[in-house]
Order: structure tokens, then C-alpha cells, then sequence
DNA sequence: GATGCACCTGAACGCCACCTGACTGACGGG
DNA sequence: CCCGTCAGTCAGGTGGCGTTCAGGTGCATC
């Protein structure tokens, strides 16, 4: 269901680190690491991209509450959810009150986990896929200009989104492809072009003005 | 912390509603009450001003989670937070996949299951949902358009309603497939195909514009 | 104007995800 | 014991989707 959120994982342990990201990325996810307090604070606040924090709260260096909170004075919003082997309720209660917004006590289930995560990430803020009047929708798989809507493959979505990250800003080819064609699946050079024009017509059956444009010897990008 | 929120409880024995409601308000808060499974659907709904759902699992006459994917499914879109003396990890899995957003095991805390409602208020809901147009009956198994009604079996009930949760957003095969055989059953990658034909076919007789769509490579979704 | 290359165009192909209809076996109630 | 219901399986068919191909077109360079 969650559609590619990016993790940020501050802990440790290398190997609840592992258990952690081994896990996320097979179900499709990203993840930036941050070994310890000192990194947490460093590499997930809002530059980041991440979309969901997951923080342990005994670490080396800092207790994970105090990651939360100066990640959130920082200006980052993103839902937590703190990692702990305390149980005490008093644990659990303070760790709300620096701002998160779920617990689990260690030793833990990989997929509740996994699951509570996807929770989190379901309630972020949405973020708005807009561009230039086409909205995309990644749990439709369409793109909508108005009031109409076209529904796409999923390889279409994938390369269109790709192509649609920035606007104005052109895309490189190599780029495109590694984003509609992820594992570094083989395909034939011209497979992207026979995908360019079948979101061409599809784009041209929504009239608005937006259009794919080709830059020779470059990529694409979205006007 | 959270001010004033509106918290609606589903819950079936009167100390656990009295501890609950007492606190509740105790704290500021409002509270809408709901006894059963049935009065959970019924006065816990889009109409109700909730904001925080909490819903009791082991209900007489409904599955908590039952009572969940129906307000979802008639678009409720408030966080649930569940609770339940279960304690099996595909339980918590199977909540989350209903749509709750959190859950806590009998006996709690009433302090932490308080903070933990403080936390999904303030993440409060900002999507606008959307509605299908059918209505779930959990109580009855059946599902209705109208004044039109049709029975369901459990196990096509559990699809449909882990299908309804999200009207236009595509639910994963296997996201589906977890939610109507709990449990972790292995079951025939076919046999899924199978009970969305049935579903199809039943809702077909209720004549409503909703249609049981598959987007081919993804899953299946609700229009 | 000739040549080479990047990209466009339309069509075709084959696999596999999904559909369809029928069947089996388990269970339960009359 | 028969019958109805329900869960799950199976074999056969279909078409959507990913991919490739064979040409055509236009820009760029000499």
C-alpha cells in the first residue's frame, strides 16, 4: 500500500539497523540511516525527503526523545515513531511528549513494524503532485488536469512521475529509465520512446495545455 | 495538548466505557458513545463531528475491525485507534490493515491510551474522503446501495470491505489478499479472482453506479 | 545536398495477469 | 441421509501490457 515512502532510521544496533531496512526496502521503500543521535539530528531533518522517523530512543550518543526534538525545531514534521527496549508507561508517555507519535518496545515484530510505519506514512501530510495543472495520483495510478482524468499502466505512471519531479527542468534519458525500469532491467533503447508517445496520447486526451516535449540528445521534461 | 477533540468510543462493557469516557472528559475532551457494533456504524459516521475513533475488537454482535472498514467504507475518515484483548501479532497486523491507525492491548494504561489519542488528533485527518455509495453492515454480513441489500458470505465480506476502506485508491492484491484470510492462510493465488467474480456478480444486483474495477498489475479498486 | 543519428510512428507479438464457469469437498441443519 | 451453503481449486480462454521491430522524419554537421 505505501507508496515509496522514505524512512529515516536512527539507531545503533547494525543489526536491528539491518532487520529494519532489509525489511522496508523489500517492501518498496527508501531509507536514509543515521547511526546515532549526532547523524539523526544531521541527516534526517527537512532537506531529507523522509516521510516517516523511526528512532531508537537508547542511543550512544542522545536519547532518541531529544533527536525527536530537535528534528522538530528544526522544522521537520515528519510522524515518529520511537524503537525501545524500557516498557514503563512513563517511557512510553514522555516519548509522545517530545513530539512522537507511536512506540514499540523492543524485542518487536518486524511486521507490526512494518505495518504501524504504513499507518504513519498513510496519515502524513499528502503531498501535492502538481505540476503545471497535471495532478498525479499515485494511489489511482491516473493524472488528472481539471476536471478530467486519465487512468495509466503502472510503467506509464512510473516514467510520467519520474519525467514529472520537476518541471521545466529536463530529465535526462538515462534517469527516466532508471526510474520507470527499476532493478536495472534490460530494455530495448526504444521502449522509452514507445512510452513517451503512449503518454502523449494519453496527456492529448486531456485538453489542457501541458505538454511532453523532447529535448534532442538530452530527455524530456513537462511544459 | 490536544484541545477539545471529539473522541467517539465503540465499546461493549460499561467499566472500560466509564474509565475511558471519565478521563476523556476529565481532559477536556468530548465524547460520543456507541454500545455495540451497530450503534458504532450508526452514530459514529461522517455526520458525527468525531475525530478520534475507539473501537473495541471483541464487540457482541461485530468485529471492531469490522466496525472500522464500514465507517471507512461510508467515509469516516477520522484515525481509529483499536482496543482488545488479543494479543496475537496478526491481530494488531489485521487492525492496522482495516484501517486503524494504532492499537493497544487490555489491560492498558489509561494515561498512555490517552496520549496515544492526543497523538492521532493531532495528526488529525486532512484528505477530503470520498464515498462509494455502499454501505457495510457488519452486524448482517450484507452490504446495501439504497434501500436495495444483498448477503454476503464472511470471506466476501472481508474482501469487499478491505477494498471499501479507500473508495478510488487502489488496494493491493496483496493487501486484500491479507485482509479477507487472516492468519497468513495460504490460499490459491486464483481463488482471490474467484470471490472478486462473486462480489462482482452480487453487487451487480443492487443497481448502483459502483463498480468492482481492477487495475491490472496492482489490485482492484472501487468506483 | 548528402549523410548520420536521435527520435517518432504505427503495428505486431507473446506472455501472463486476470476472467470465467464449473467442480470438489467440508460442514451443518432438517 | 439429503440438501444447501460456503470455501477453495482447476482448466481453459482472453486481452491488457510490456516489449520489439521496421520504417519514417527532422535536425545537425560537413
Amino acid at each position: 500500500m505505501g507508496h515509496m515512502t522514505v524512512v529515516g532510521i536512527c539507531e545503533d544496533d547494525p543489526d536491528v539497523r539491518r532487520v529494519l531496512t532489509d525489511a522496508l526496502r523489500m517492501g518498496g521503500h527508501r531509507v536514509v540511516i543515521a547511526r546515532n543521535g549526532r547523524e539523526g539530528v544531521a541527516n534526517l531533518g527537512v532537506g531529507s525527503d523522509v516521510e516517516v522517523l523511526v528512532l531508537d530512543i537508547g542511543l550512544p550518543d542522545a536519547d532518541g526523545r531529544d533527536v525527536c526534538q530537535a528534528l522538530r525545531a528544526g522544522g521537520q514534521h515528519a510522524p515518529a515513531l520511537f524503537l525501545t527496549a524500557f516498557d514503563a508507561v512513563h517511557d512510553r508517555v514522555s516519548g509522545f511528549h517530545a513530539g512522537g507519535d507511536d512506540y514499540v518496545v523492543k524485542p518487536f515484530a518486524i511486521s507490526e513494524v512494518l505495518v504501524r510505519i504504513d499507518a504513519l506514512a498513510r496519515r502524513a501530510p499528502v503531498e501535492a503532485p502538481q505540476v503545471s495543472g497535471l495532478t498525479l495520483h499515485p494511489d489511482r495510478f491516473t493524472v488528472s488536469a481539471g476536471d478530467q482524468e486519465v487512468s495509466l499502466t503502472p510503467t506509464e505512471f512510473r516514467l510520467l512521475a519520474a519525467i514529472a519531479v520537476s518541471p521545466g527542468t529536463v530529465v535526462r534519458r538515462r534517469t527516466a529509465v532508471a526510474a520507470a525500469w527499476p532493478g536495472g532491467a534490460i530494455v530495448n533503447e526504444n521502449t522509452i520512446d514507445s512510452y513517451i508517445r503512449r503518454l502523449r496520447v494519453k496527456l492529448s486526451a486531456l485538453d489542457s495545455p501541458v505538454e511532453l516535449v523532447t529535448v534532442r540528445g538530452v530527455g524530456f521534461t513537462l511544459r
